[in-house]
DNA sequence: CTGGACGTTGACGCAAACGTAAGCTATGCC
DNA sequence: GGCATAGCTTACGTTTGCGTCAACGTCCAG
């Protein structure tokens, strides 16, 4: 919520993305950080840091990192979850949770809570903006008012 | 744009504020810390903190701090800029502007574009928001579908 | 052999707005 | 005398999400 909502990559949620995936480690399915960084358009350092945060876990060819498409999938998750106003612990949370996966039922649930919770905190931010657009223009109503006598005054 | 836009104190602007006003350094004009601490319901340290970054600038009787009404005028405006999504940094800018007072007319329209502009940027955010909810409201839809699906499945 | 391209691990920096001690002073009141 | 109240200063801590070096390792084309 601070700069650019980057709405370009990152596309929407599909059912896809909360089924779980066979985890296919074959060559074609594994992923450089580079590749990951240019496709999300996000950079390195970005998604090193999600590592750092246990966000996503890749695996290593030496040092490298390779990431799989399950790594690719809770990437996008995670995005998606910044892009609607989550914390990264708070991602964080859910996608834990999600690893949990008790016939994921449970699981489903609490997500949901969690969306709905975020839609009342959305909502209410919403209203905040909206007040202090009200504040603002009436405020620059009256200056703009005050504007005019001023320059009346000293055209006169 | 944190936690909570208290917009019970520290109530609207009016054109009043706008306008200078006579230095009156007489008693009853002048204010205590604690004074405009509760007025405006903002704690002590908030005022030590604005006046360290020379956004109010109280005289001093001795140690204590003695706020004048020009004081507490500025104090209002800092709140109103908070409220509306100025941060401290652009507050201190239009208020040192409004010290030179060039006539005030510049001034006045310095501010009147920064307003607009501040307008601009919460727009954006609404529409920000907008999406967001949108987004979050789909997926609570899909969400809801998948669970709907998997306790039918489980119940049979 | 050399220069890029790509990757690695620290680790400090930053912005915003105060909160939170810690410890001292000054004044008033009973 | 003694305590409460109000105020003072200094200064580190917090939160979030990376940016930005620094200082190297590795591999490939030319």
């Amino acid at each position: 919520m601070t700069e650019k909502l980057s709405i370009a990559q990152a596309s929407a949620i599909a059912a896809e993305d909360f089924a779980g995936e066979g985890d296919d480690t074959s060559k074609s399915n594994m992923f450089t950080i580079g590749d990951l960084a240019r496709e999300f358009g996000v950079t390195l350092r970005t998604l090193r840091f999600y590592e750092d945060k246990n966000l996503i876990t890749p695996h290593r060819d030496g040092l490298n990192r390779l990431y799989t498409r399950r790594d690719r999938a809770r990437l996008k998750l995670v995005l998606m979850g910044k892009r609607v106003g989550f914390s990264l612990s708070e991602i964080k949370d859910m996608l834990d949770l999600y690893d949990l996966r008790d016939g994921q039922v449970t699981q489903l649930k609490v997500a949901l809570g969690k969306f709905n919770e975020q839609i009342s905190i959305l909502e209410r931010q919403k209203k905040d903006i909206e007040q202090a657009l009200t504040e603002l223009r009436r405020t620059v109503a009256v200056v703009s008012g005050l504007l005019k006598e001023k320059e009346q005054a000293g055209a006169t």
